[in-house]
Order: structure tokens, then C-alpha cells, then sequence
DNA sequence: GGTATATACCTTGGAGTGATAGGTATATGG
DNA sequence: CCATATACCTATCACTCCAAGGTATATACC
């Protein structure tokens, strides 16, 4: 699993988490609205994707969590930690590579270009 | 499946084979290797990928093929349909959306920013 | 002549991901 | 007081891709 070309089965759910967690600590529901307002709906993830991927990877070491109470509201504020982030660096170069990749091939370019 | 925002699993496989398709003829094996080198590595899918791709393409009217013999060898080329390019058009359309409001949410940009 | 590699087609089985659909509880607005 | 928004959660299903294998012919090498 992971040479680099194979397995890309998105990971886009975690990508923008990562991301978005990474610029300030937040909690489920506000992500979900986050990536739907930010993408300008072009992406709507259901808390369903959401909160499983936030428990996973709190127990794969990329987040940490505690607890905060807002207005009498119980909320779990993730932050990123210092393997989230490599994840996140490592996800981003794929995803990037990926996508100049379909572009490239979608925009009809050839793969020999002089330099 | 299918409001616009959702399900968006890749499906770049289907989308890269009906852009290929779409610029000439081309059969199974062509394809695995012409994503390779198109794409310089970053994408590579295998034979079992293509081929039962090709064929439900086929049977969903996207594609059309032929038998042709070369060099003794016996080829399945295939050729885009009326409807496959409809359906290229939109697949391009909707990884098109995607990868912009990805490449947005990546690049930290906010939503709402003045035209 | 024999063996390896490249060409060219194919299918089966499994793994992983995300989408749907639920289920609980508290605050707010009408 | 009832509906909606907030905020958390899980279970199940479907789908897509991936790995692995299986067949057969042509070509290159020794």
C-alpha cells in the first residue's frame, strides 16, 4: 500500500480537514459547514463521513482533542499535531500531483514536453 | 447519487479513459500505458482497472468497439458514443469543480471574496 | 529450438471509503 | 410548546478500485 502512484482513492475528506484544522482548532459541525461554505457547496461531506475520519485519526495520532463547553453546548475542538501535519504535507503533494496529472491529460497536453 | 454535491469518488479512471478515447481510437492495453506516460507516473492503473471499465462504458452506451487484427494480433478498439461524450463533458465538468474548490480550501483562501 | 519478455485480452476476490440513514440531546425562536 | 438549529454519534450498504491470477500469441535472445 502506497508507492506513490497507486491508491488514491480521494482522501479528500481528510485532506480538507487536516487543512482546514490546521489554521485554527475546530469541531465537527462546524467542519461540515466549513468545507460546505468554503467550496462554495461544490463539496458537502455529511457528518456521517465527518466524525468517524475525526475519530480515526485522533487514534492515528494526527489530532488531539479536548473538550470545551460553549454556551451550556458541549463541543470536541481538534487541533493538529506534529504527525497530522506530515500527513497533511504528505496528502497535499499527492493531491496536487494528482490533479496537475488530470489536468494535464484532460487539457489534451503531451507528456514529452521540451523543457 | 447525483445532485451534483455528492458522490464525487473519484471516478477518474472513467474520466481519463473517455478523454482518450475521445481524441482517437484506442484499445485496453494502449490506455493502461498511455495514462502512465501522460500522466509521467502519477497515475497508473492496472489492466484490471481498464477492462471491466471499458466494458460496463460499452454496455452503458458510452462506448463502442471494434475488432481489428494486427500484426496477427487481435485487437478491441473502441470509440466514443454520442452519449459518452455527454457524459465526458460532465464528468469533466464536475472534477473541474472539485479540484477548484480543493485547490481553494488547500490554498487557505476565504469563500466569500469580492468579484 | 527453447526460454523470456512484451503484447493483448480477461475475471475473481477483497479492501477501503464514503454516502445514507438513522439515533440522542440541548438551546433558541416563534 | 413545538420546530429548528446546534452538536455529537453509529451502523450498514454500495461502490470503486486494487491485487492477483489466468490465457494466448509474437518477438528477441541465446
Amino acid at each position: 500500500m502506497g508507492d506513490g502512484a497507486s491508491s488514491f482513492t480521494s482522501g479528500i475528506p481528510e485532506l480538507l480537514v487536516l487543512r482546514l484544522i490546521q489554521e485554527r482548532e475546530m469541531y465537527g459541525y462546524e467542519l461540515v459547514q466549513a468545507i460546505r461554505d468554503r467550496s462554495d457547496d461544490a463539496i458537502a461531506f455529511g457528518e456521517g463521513v465527518i466524525y468517524p475520519l475525526l475519530h480515526a485519526l485522533e487514534q492515528g495520532g494526527a489530532l488531539s482533542s479536548r473538550r470545551k463547553s460553549v454556551n451550556g453546548r458541549s463541543r470536541v475542538y481538534y487541533v493538529l499535531t506534529a504527525a497530522g501535519a506530515r500527513r497533511l504535507a504528505d496528502l497535499a503533494s499527492t493531491w496536487t500531483r494528482l490533479a496537475d496529472a488530470v489536468r494535464t491529460i484532460l487539457s489534451g497536453e503531451d507528456h514529452a514536453l521540451a523543457l
